[in-house]
DNA sequence: GGGCGTCCTTGATCTCGATCAAACCAGCCG
DNA sequence: CGGCTGGTTTGATCGAGATCAAGGACGCCC
């Protein structure tokens, strides 16, 4: 992807970091996070109202590229979903690098670009889709990064979020997260073990449901 | 911003065009659409699902560019929202252009990178916001965008959108929407002048209102 | 393995915004 | 000017999801 003098800047200024779930990566500050590729784990993207209201705005999944070119307007806060690990590199060099860089400056568009993308998709989740709906997005969504099959080729996904966190991202309670998660498991679409672990029976249902 | 070169090879290959209000401007399929300076008038952007319920992404206010590099997944459809001026430049042409443009990658990933804040921040809105803070936050949106002042100092818009629209972009109904607007009236916060006129009175109180 | 804290589920009730329905108004054209 | 039409406002009722409140399950640590 880069050329041998980039990738030799980048070995030399980039390090590796591991947090543990929970732990806050203060993105909206550009000084202390400079840019991450997210190399294992999840991370939360989210914003806060001044009442305390909060939404999720974004999951970012390895291999995403986080950060912000230039300054940012917008706080948003990202914080360790999973345990992550992180390679890092400063804001400084990362922009000396992208302007000399061309695979870099098309690389961090594609990457704003899928952002932007996955940004629209889920304003339509959140502005029009009804509860059972915006819970089979999570799931899908959720399924697409991370999932894998088992023995019986339904798919197994370990949430990397909790039921809180996913009312955040879906803009509902934790309360009606949790009763659509236990319709979708009536209905035989999903079963559930031990809180984080959700099993897809049927994919094609879960799909259907999505709206 | 651009070299001698490519703003030579962007004027024998760019078209001016102009539509009027309502005509579809299908920028989903890249082909027809290629991109686009929106150099006069405003845009909507809107996703819809299987079902025919709607939602607005985004509205594109001059001097926005509009249009995606490298193929789109998501398929959004754009609308004049009003009377549109564009700058269209085809796909190809604008591609070759950017591979060869260090200003148009940066002007390119500028613009997507301000379209994902405005998402995001657009994402609380949706998630988290009260009908009245929505709509709050819509004429603040209009405001700073388009707003004027008039001879009091009040902010004046011409609305480029319809009651029905600003539903779609608010995730409400045209009736709730309609509700809120006449909440504000009768708070003093604003004043109506023909359905598409709003004079804002006290914009920090408008602000205040944004949730 | 048992106890405890945290997260999750389930139930009862309330509320905001949706839906259904009817007037109302602005702009337009004859 | 007056009637028509499409967009808007307002009213009445309904319902999905929020809120309030227990209860239950998981997992962790001793």
């Amino acid at each position: 992807m880069l050329g041998p003098t980039e990738l030799r800047r980048l070995a030399t200024y980039s390090r590796r970091t591991r947090h543990c779930a929970g732990e806050t990566l203060a993105v909206e500050s550009d000084e202390v996070m400079g840019y991450a590729n997210v190399t294992s784990g999840t991370v939360k993207l989210s914003r806060v109202l001044r009442d305390g209201r909060q939404q999720l705005v974004g999951l970012q999944f390895a291999p995403d590229l986080m950060g912000r070119l230039f300054s940012t307007e917008s706080p948003l806060s990202a914080e360790a979903a999973t345990e992550v690990e992180l390679c890092r590199v400063p804001k400084e060099v990362m922009e000396a690098l992208v302007l000399s860089s061309d695979r870099l400056k098309l690389r961090l568009l594609d990457q704003s670009l899928k952002d932007l993308d996955e940004a629209r998709e889920w304003m339509v989740t959140l502005g029009r889709k009804s509860a059972i709906e915006r819970v089979a997005s999570v799931l899908l969504l959720v399924a697409t990064r991370m999932g894998g099959a088992d023995a019986q080729g339904d798919i197994v996904v370990e949430l990397p979020i909790g039921r809180a966190d996913m009312a955040d991202f879906l803009g509902l309670t934790l309360e009606t997260v949790s009763r659509q998660m236990s319709r979708l498991r009536h209905e035989g679409v999903i079963s559930v073990q031990g809180h984080r672990c959700v099993v897809i029976h049927d994919i094609d249902a879960l799909k259907g449901r999505t709206g």
